[in-house]
DNA sequence: AGCTTGCGGGATAACGTTATCTCACCCTGA
DNA sequence: TCAGGGTGAGATAACGTTATCCCGCAAGCT
């Protein structure tokens, strides 16, 4: 690592920020009235309001936001605790954007799929008194935020539903989003598909085993060494793998359960990746430019990103509204990789 | 999307947060000694001490961050201004964690590539009194800051300098990343190779083309119709790949100056991607699973995060301490697609 | 002229915390 | 018995805002 000192000799040190007091002292009014400007109240003259404004633009001056904050009641901030920041992370931008919409500032921290970093992220924000919180429910139970709650803390789950403790919620549609996946694979001939997914200790991989194992039963097809959820190392996959493709009935095709699986999978099966038949659950960049392109169970997240926001707001306008949990469609993206016939 | 209303009947309204004062009437202490306690204060008895946290977890009683902020006159959060927070951002992430371990949060905004934004985000941090900023620039000048620096207002850019005023800055080796995307090429037989990438009018894409056109110079080959800086978009990209890959003298080989580009130019070669030579700057996920595997110059993402922090804590320090520009080194990894030979 | 009205603008008290100062108290030593 | 120190805990003043109250002043009315 290099390390390059520049000529400057750096800054001229710490002078502390101009407060509205040094604003009024330097416009020769009241504080009160240096307040008055900064919210543009109508009732102060206009030519003693450019003589302020002038003050301001002199000194720098930007007022504190957390003594506004501590005065008003009010935070104008939320939080959002998502499972990952390093990764793309598409409900966050729309969470983003659509707070931004609405006046609010994101304070995004990240749980790393960790329980205790969970806890730590979420009263992290509660001391900071944000005006609600979005997350990406980690641990299964939530009793910690009760009393937060109680108190009228605006939550909102995103994915999964919070645990111990009644709060809004945004899910996709996975039951919906498998059938789609099984139905295509089926309209293109394949009667025997596997299934690998996410821990049946997750809601998401819990949710959507449930479906894959309901389509099977409702088709009639054979059900055994077919469903392989579980947590996704190479180890697991590469076995799981091996017990689908195996056997006497081998399957012809794969569903899998989350984006994490299906670029697993993809990178077990290598230069095979363009032979067997494949939908993924969830889209993720990229995913058009392989070859075959992968056909997904695209989420959306524009939409969950938004409806949380919305959520959040109306508790906020009315803490005592009843607890809504709201299930967002998905959609099926055909792109080559589900549309490959059997091998026969 | 599908509303399904709970059963419950909801909160019970918005009750106020309890605050020190009621935790000190709750257990019969002066309001200092409550203060004390939350703060570990060891001159406080043991007997005394646990009344008051039982008085504590009786109310739920959390501390409220701002006004501890507002008192203690800082704020303990870092501001993070990056462009985009929907994709992958392994430096984001990075920041993160070295923050936490400085006992610092993190408040990421995105600027979404718009100057109006970044400054709306900055000017948004400022007026929370963050205690640092890190920031991929965007905007060419940066002197609305001149007035928070001037205040102590520690400032770190990442990936690029700012402009017009000085701040420290982390940035990867440009120049050597791509000499080493040249010399992978040519090592492998390649004579002719062309350059797509990022616009010159951005830092990055300038530094990079800048040390192409070096490496084609220093080795002899043809210069013109092999450099196309420019914006991402679909209809460049494709001029851009027909004007080096047409003429008398058509490359064999392709360098491409960021990770959109990258990605652009696999979409557009499509069958033809497993065809043609390619290293491309800046790793994505998923790089890895594409058949040929890309070769990519990698920016050490982690250490840019945290010496970005390490900057920011440092500056905090000594306000005074000389500004300071560090580069990080990149890495060549060689997967496939750069280590093709030429046609013939 | 004296009174009301309206309006621009100033003093002052919060908001919830922490820092400084003070004080009451107990224990020890002479 | 009393001085002296050390120790635990309370009163009070900030931190930088905004909200409430209030006042002075000019104009309009009788």
């Amino acid at each position: 690592m290099t390390e390059r000192v520049a000529a400057s000799s750096g800054r001229s040190g710490r002078r502390k920020r101009p407060t509205m007091l040094d604003v009024a002292r330097e416009a020769g009014v009241a504080l009160r009235t240096v307040s008055r400007v900064v919210n543009e109240d109508p009732t102060v003259g206009a030519q003693l309001a450019s003589r302020v404004q002038a003050a301001i633009s002199a000194l720098g001056y930007a007022p504190d936001e957390r003594a506004q904050q501590l005065r008003r009641g009010t935070s104008g901030t939320v939080g959002a605790a998502v499972r990952n920041l390093a990764d793309a992370h598409p409900v966050l931008s729309a969470v983003d954007n659509a707070a931004r919409e609405a006046g609010l500032a994101v304070l995004a921290m990240s749980t790393e799929d960790d329980e205790q970093r969970e806890r730590a992220a979420v009263m992290s924000m509660c001391r900071r008194r944000v005006d609600g919180i979005v997350i990406e429910p980690i641990g299964m139970s939530h009793d910690y935020l009760s009393t937060e709650l109680a108190a009228g803390l605006p939550l909102v789950a995103v994915d999964r539903p919070t645990g111990g403790v009644e709060a809004d919620a945004v899910l996709s549609d996975n039951a919906a989003g498998i059938g789609m996946a099984y139905r295509q694979l089926a309209l293109h001939g394949h009667q025997r598909i596997g299934y690998i997914g996410d821990d049946e200790r997750i809601f998401t991989g819990r949710e959507r085993a449930a479906a894959f194992r309901a389509c099977v039963a409702a088709s009639g097809g054979p059900l055994d060494g077919m469903t392989h959820p579980g947590a996704v190392s190479p180890g697991r996959i590469s076995a799981a793998l091996a017990a689908v493709f195996s056997g006497p009935t081998p399957a012809t095709a794969l569903i899998t359960g989350n984006a994490e699986t299906t670029i697993e999978v993809l990178r077990h099966l290598g230069a095979d990746a363009g032979r067997v038949a494949l939908v993924g659950f969830d889209d993720f960049p990229l995913a058009d430019i392989l070859r075959p392109g992968l056909t997904v169970v695209a989420q959306n997240s524009a939409v969950i990103g938004r409806t949380a926001i919305d959520l959040l707001v109306a508790r906020s306008a009315d803490p005592a509204r009843p607890v809504q949990t709201v299930t967002v469609p998905v959609e099926l993206i055909a792109r080559g990789s589900g549309e490959l016939p059997p091998p026969d």
